[in-house]
DNA sequence: TTGTACGCGTTATCAG
DNA sequence: CTGATAACGCGTACAA
């Protein structure tokens, strides 16, 4: 073999090679080459050598297109977000691409912020016949139809969202269960006292946490008053607004405060520290999602974090069991303590 | 026509009607079908709305693996990002994305943290035959090699990162025009002296913008220290730790801190908040990248904006120019003037 | 176990 | 301008 010239014959011939050119090469048939390489053949004698040689001389790579045409598999998954701009939608994405693309698949990516845009990208993806699809719904967009008209067709899981019917898979943050872990958290630390900061009114899932927290609240003996939990927007602002009134009166406030959102708990604690008022000294501060700012808020932030990588290796389990076996399935997050709670009462 | 099974055998036709039964619903031959529905027939005669006709009728939608398969176009363009956990990559996937679904093309996403992933990432692409390859190196990546290696069989767009070779496509922010309209919106403001925290010492860009704030404070005959200019993470802490160092000396401080990432810029506003300066009225400061969170900071933050729709069109263009036309596109980015400058001296 | 031959759905080619 | 037909590259039933 000529060493030098590997290179300059394997970039030369990379375009143009399809399996013809390696069964040739390996002196096989073109079925030979297939079952070689798609694993439908399991003995490594010296033909299954041979041909992965050439294949590797060749730098041959399958025509997927042909391959879809043919076997009706496009090893090709689809995924709808609202927007890259979410600390969950982001942090989901960064889990489930390498885990996608190990297994020579690949990630087709729609983006829609309503129903209506999302409803066009699952169809747009539906139409590439994609082997499964991974929905992530906006806020407020119902696509339990949608979703369930394919759901014969393909496998589906909708991650989070509003609960939509069994006839389609999904993964979701058991939220119960991570309210029970804040506020089980809270009481270990000794206080006595307790604010929730929730998510908009208009979502059930936030009325359902509302109603979570002050079941565990009362559970661990806590104290919270009305006026201290309202609902609102994941802003940074509507924390600090509402930090703002909370713990500008002189009257009786809260030891802790509970966020539906990381951004929430910034806003909170530079209204804190604008008050005067030390974090975790005199306010324990927890958020919601562990975004990456959570690390660099001063003091770091304690924040619940979704279970990612479960959460994406459950939907692809699901995905693989293909659209006629379709489960909900519910997973506890965790707490990551930081000093943002770092203080017993 | 029965109104009411329109729907019904609609949906259920819609899995399996081939080009083959539009043309025999239409009473066309299928090379006809096929090329009204692909635009290749401009005339709007009665074949043509026969033709639509049917295909609405059967819900018929071109099977993109066939098509591929002949035409060698794939109507997939492959987006490489190092993660989606960046304000710049975050934004520029909303902005692509839709772009790319209006012309009936998807979004082939890959994410690679590192040159090796990167460039995993690239040839898979590549092997799915995308039609055009859109890339933002990871820091310290250096993918020109392979770049290079593929810019004659496909158009390549490198967003951002090192200046790469002129056979290659290249669209970037030209962050000396950033630089200069930020110190020039810093010496209308009346201030007379300005520090600056740039990004990692390693990279080439840093040490350049770090030169071209020198040639602009010296323009607008403004002062600065070398003390004040440091290389450094792009991170909150890191603005927090310099701004502490910086202003809890007695000694002469800057009027202003620009800063190469929002992230950085936050820092700087916390430290100085809690060393009782006051932002805009004491100290001046502006971020760069115009990430969410600037909006909503306390006051909100004065930062460089990207400009992600004309990166976005003007990369489209070039795939569209194909491999053959390299062209490497600077783009001025756009001062977002928030609270954090509005204050004259 | 291996090879031959067919067909997947579409677009390109060419003759009418 | 239209229609018939070949060809794209691969997987697999069937024959050897």
């Amino acid at each position: 073999m000529a060493r030098t010239t590997d290179n300059a014959s394997a970039s030369a011939t990379s375009a143009n090679s399809s399996i013809t050119n390696v069964a040739a090469l390996a002196n096989v048939s073109i079925a030979t080459v297939s079952r070689v390489l798609s694993g439908k053949r399991t003995k490594d004698d010296d033909i299954a050598r041979r041909v992965r040689a050439a294949a590797a001389h060749l730098n041959y790579s399958v025509n997927y297109a042909a391959s879809a045409l043919r076997s009706t598999v496009t090893n090709t998954i689809g995924l709808v977000i609202p927007t890259a701009n979410d600390p969950f939608c982001a942090q989901l994405l960064d889990e489930i691409e390498p885990v996608i693309d190990v297994d020579s698949q690949q990630l087709l990516l729609g983006i829609g912020g309503d129903q209506a845009t999302q409803i066009q990208r699952i169809e747009s993806l539906v139409g590439r016949h994609v082997d499964g699809l991974i929905v992530l719904p906006a806020w407020g967009a119902y696509l339990s139809a949608e979703l369930e008209h394919y759901a014969s067709t393909l496998p589906i899981v909708q991650v989070g969202g509003r609960r939509c019917s069994f006839r389609t898979s999904m993964v979701s943050v058991d939220e119960n269960a991570a309210m029970e872990i804040v506020i089980g958290h809270l009481a270990e630390r000794g206080i006595a006292s307790v604010a929730y900061m929730a998510g908009k009114e208009i979502s059930f899932e936030s009325a359902e946490l509302f109603t979570m927290f002050h079941t565990q609240v009362r559970a661990h003996h806590l104290n919270t008053e009305a006026e201290w939990n309202k609902f609102g927007d994941r802003s940074v602002q509507r924390g600090f607004d509402c930090a703002m009134r909370l713990f500008s009166e002189p009257l009786v406030q809260p030891e802790a405060v509970v966020c539906a959102d990381d951004a929430i708990a910034f806003g909170v604690m530079v209204a804190l520290h604008s008050l005067g008022l030390r974090v975790p000294e005199d306010v324990l501060v927890v958020g919601y999602n562990d975004s990456p700012i959570a690390r660099t808020t001063m003091p770091p932030l304690t924040s619940v974090r979704p279970p990612f990588k479960q959460i994406v290796s459950e939907a692809l389990r699901l995905l693989n069991d293909g659209p006629d076996n379709p489960a909900h399935i519910s997973l506890a997050p965790q707490l990551i303590v930081r000093e943002s709670t770092n203080c017993q009462r």
